[in-house]
DNA sequence: CGGTTAATTGAACGCATTCAACACGAGTGG
DNA sequence: CCACTCGTGTTGAATGCGTTCAATTAACCG
């Protein structure tokens, strides 16, 4: 079973459309079970990935397993774009998906080494982009901030009113670096002031969007 | 008056030489000195950076005050290869500093030479591993861990046994996402571990490098 | 030498964690 | 229909790590 993910995210630009397509006509459809790893950190970097249906989760795990969530995918996202020769992060599948895989090598075969490249480094630009943010939000934030900003930014580019997360308490905490109970903490928090509601654990509605946003400086 | 700093810093990877000729060629040299502001967060990118001599932070204030430092750069370093088109952090001269600079649109211009478009994706590259390291050492450290890290990093690739910051607590601190008091109790608990020597603030040895590195993870 | 800034140290506080118990929903089988 | 389980999320109480505030010491530079 599906849970519905938003198809239009909250990140505007996409993949360059030459590899986009390239993808959609010799790439292999493959799926992945909930939790199931489509590639390992430290593993060499041999496909590229293109997104279908279902999201995923890069994380990064410590020796003493400490679990640190790089960033979630949706539908439309290209993986394994990764600028080294190998991942960095481990990516697994938030729940069921469905992805098109083709090798690296075929890429450069048919689109040539020029659109590969260029495609790499938008997508590395992206990353940065998005790594940046999230390095912000690590570094000087408080728990409350933090879970603000998460909801915010899962909330913008949602065209719903009511909004569905793929991922679980646990990989927002991880994402966020903090830990289940304070996650919890803060959302009840935001909905004895009223600010979202929680019809159920996955899905919120933001309430009132100046408050949250001033939270979140 | 400037400080030593490790001319060979830390980083192995140098950017491509297709950019430092270009470099060398038609940018034009500035100085700065110390705690000018090179560019300015939120400001259009409009120039490319390369610096000859002292170093450089970048750093992103939050309208409360608080600092994020996002990396500190060392001659040879290129800076300025911001992938969105206006710069997230702010570059300020951690020291009086000589740079090379020439406007984006002339690398532009001279885009599609294939060694400067792989010089700047390996910078770009380079980049992202750095912060996607920050992003690890932010998330889910102890202030022990951060700081042993820190101390390694600015060790590894220093050929000197003694090994010169080039920076101060506070941006130490920043850089961590503590504070300096934090930053200097870690570092006298080191000292009193015989881990590392501090003949004055700014110089350190380490002692013990199995200690230090299994501290970090 | 002073004068100034940077770094260290101490004590009290507070935010987030830890550990533990409890609540809720979905799925299963009697 | 109820009882049971399992996974997930919430809540409570106690602890602790890092912060805050304040005072002291060290380093740097005229």
């Amino acid at each position: 079973m599906t849970l519905a993910y938003p198809l239009d995210d909250h990140r505007v630009q996409r993949p360059a459309s030459a590899i986009t397509e390239l993808m959609d006509r010799v790439g292999v459809r493959m799926t992945f079970a909930r939790n199931e790893e489509i590639y390992a950190q430290d593993e060499q970097v041999e496909f590229l990935y293109r997104l279908i249906s279902g999201s995923v989760r890069t994380i990064r795990l410590t020796s003493d397993g400490r679990r640190q969530i790089g960033d979630f995918y949706y539908p439309g996202d290209l993986l394994g774009l990764e600028p080294g020769p190998e991942h960095r992060f481990s990516g697994e599948a938030l729940s069921d998906c469905v992805v098109l895989v083709v090798k690296r090598t075929t890429v450069q075969a048919l689109a040539g080494d020029a659109a590969l490249d260029q495609a790499i480094l938008e997508a590395t630009h992206r990353e940065l982009d998005r790594v940046q943010a999230h390095l912000l939000l690590l570094g000087r934030k408080t728990a409350q901030e933090k879970v603000a900003g998460f909801l915010l930014a899962h909330a913008e580019g949602a065209d719903e009113t009511t909004v569905e997360l793929a991922m679980g308490r646990q990989d927002m905490a991880d994402y966020l670096g903090l830990t289940i109970e304070t996650v919890s903490r803060m959302l009840t928090q935001l909905q004895a002031q009223a600010i979202v509601e929680f019809p159920s654990a996955r899905r919120f509605r933001i309430c009132k969007w100046e408050r949250l946003e001033q939270m979140v400086q």
